[in-house]
DNA sequence: CAGTACTCTGTGAGCGTTCACAGAATCGGC
DNA sequence: GCCGATTCTGTGAACGCTCACAGAGTACTG
């Protein structure tokens, strides 16, 4: 039966005293352990633990010291049992990861949210969602009630997790608007079409006058830029300068170029919906023998790190990566608090290097 | 009294019935809720949710009805509470971040250790290392007991952390050899100095004469590389033909490469130590008008995304990543249940493409 | 000084699990 | 038909914390 037991030493441990046992084999102290070295009770400790009110100087100071010469943390489970709160967020990626991956703003964007997590104590996990397995998995998770709330990047309508997290039952914000009539969550945005209109005025006031673009519509954001696009092209944007590729890849940006160049070989600018898009591209008109930006000028969109790595560097525009990630962070943590908060969008920025 | 309460509905609730006050204003089904509704007690639901030993066919299966209707799911809380396991891992970047996340390998070893924690039912905790508060959150969380272990992705000798978990209390892997002598810690990591040494070799092959090393020593692993360089090379590497540049970054191979053409105008190859060192020094080799490969031959290491998105692709090392990542999960799963568990060596591989 | 309002403290109960234990049922073998 | 295994089940007791409550001081008002 006891197959195995190794610690086989004393021969009859009474039950029922406390204090003797458990210094045996704990792994911390306890909050016990700090009340009785401070001299005051375990209320007066979990009353300093969260936001000292109605606690003396003279105990705060006490337990300070306490916790301080204990090395005591809190345990997080015991908390969670009771409050309901579990300090931690899901960063949920439901696109096929690789490709997302790719992307180096998914990075920036994780990077940043943790940081602006961390600053609250609040801990992010990780989680995909790409298979169906994976996609239970979340959502056993998230309905479990194992995290406060979910940062949602780059979301698919349909998703069933979309339609619970629209509920409100788990608080959640979306990086980028969502797809769908169902999705009502908050989310934070840069100003896509706003920024697309800057990149085109950009490329004709260069004197460009067959001006493509390589869109990817796949996402809300994406269909933005294209109508950026169209709104500043108005009816000389012709259908045959657009090609909508599938996702934001180097791949699908040379592919596309590719295309343009074949359908409308005198084409002498291009704009990419992403840094990503524009590098493929950039690599198919050296290929092709054009020169950039004076055969052809390229813009992208993003103003990624791989913006500054391509020949020649990409004139882009800026998303504010970082205050994307801290205001999804300062979204959800209200919501979190049941605090009013509602979507936003950020302003973007041309970024003028060599490319156009 | 009784502020804001809304389910004022019976006026004196007996505080002893349980069943009645729960289903109010409770999160989900408890487990009583499912034993009631099977029709057995706790600790049978709670036998066939832990590997069910020990329970006839008909409880077994009535307990399963009851979770699938109910829609029950654990209290991970409740349960850590007393099994005193997270099923959390943290992974804990301790680089600069900035500089770690503009690294492509790192995004896939991120994606491939929470698939394969996911697997087992365990989830990843991000977690940054690069303030001292940051370092100190990190050191408080792992030592309070809120991960069951740590996937260490390139630590310093001279992080506390280190220290701490070199001394077993909380298991970690890392990710490469970490350097100074007090780290014993277990790691995966790739063959780096049999990697080097084939590249070298090939460049050799190629006939090239002057093969020159932009190396970054700062990691075991760098060292591991440049020497797999000298043991081909053998007196012919002299000083003057290796860089040693302080990180894996683009900007850093481009300063290298900048350097070993004014040190050594007659170069004709040099091997980078990582594909983003070989992307920078690519650059700068148009900039100053070197054909690749034809008057100077380039080599990678990684076989990063980046490596098929240069102009032309790099010809470097694979390193196979996605079995890093997989091992370490294994590793520390094993040294979780104490199981023995050793350090890794995997093996690289060519991959010849244009540059060299 | 009574009354009232604060500040401060300790205590009991309960959060939802697991685990050890004890008891009930079943099964062979004699 | 009794014994010892073996299988199966229910029942306290924790785990470490927070929260509501009650009670003890202290201070300010009338």
């Amino acid at each position: 039966m006891t197959g195995g037991n190794d610690t086989a030493d004393a021969a009859q441990p009474h039950p029922k005293s406390r204090g003797a046992a458990r210094r045996a084999m704990r792994r911390g102290p306890t909050i016990d352990d700090v009340a009785e070295l401070a001299g005051v009770s375990r209320g007066t400790v979990s009353r300093v633990l969260n936001g000292a009110r109605y606690v003396s100087p003279a105990a705060l100071k006490a337990v300070e010291r306490a916790v301080r010469t204990t090395g005591y943390t809190v345990n997080q489970s015991a908390r969670s049992l009771v409050t309901k709160q579990s300090n931690a967020v899901a960063f949920v990626l439901s696109e096929p990861q690789e490709r997302l991956f790719e992307d180096p703003n998914f990075s920036v964007l994780l990077r940043c949210c943790t940081q602006a997590l961390a600053e609250h104590d609040i801990s992010l996990i990780l989680m995909l969602e790409s298979s169906d397995a994976e996609r239970d998995r979340v959502l056993r998770y998230v309905r479990g009630g194992h995290v406060d709330g979910v940062l949602l990047i780059s979301a698919h309508s349909g998703d069933p997790l979309i339609a619970d997290l629209a509920s409100g039952v788990v608080p959640a914000v979306a990086c980028g608007k969502p797809g769908g009539p169902e999705a009502a969550i908050p989310y934070v945005a840069a100003e896509d079409t706003e920024g697309a209109r800057q990149m085109t005025r950009h490329l004709v006031a260069q004197g460009r006058k067959r001006i493509g673009m390589i869109a990817c519509t796949q996402v809300v954001g994406g269909q933005e830029r294209l109508q950026g696009y169209r709104d500043v092209l108005g009816r000389k944007a012709r259908g045959r300068l657009v090609v909508d590729t599938s996702d934001y890849s180097f791949a699908a940006g040379a592919a596309a170029m590719r295309e343009l160049l074949s359908v409308s070989p005198d084409i002498d600018a291009v704009f990419a919906a992403s840094d990503l898009l524009a590098a493929g591209a950039l690599a198919e008109l050296r290929r092709a023998g054009r020169r950039v930006p004076d055969d052809v000028a390229v813009g992208g969109f993003d103003d990624s790190r791989i913006a500054r790595e391509t020949d020649p560097p990409l004139t882009t525009i800026r998303q504010p990566l970082e205050r994307v990630a801290a205001d999804m962070v300062d979204v959800l943590l209200r919501l979190i608090r049941r605090e009013p908060a509602s979507s936003r969008l950020l302003p973007t920025e041309l970024v003028l290097r060599e490319s156009a």
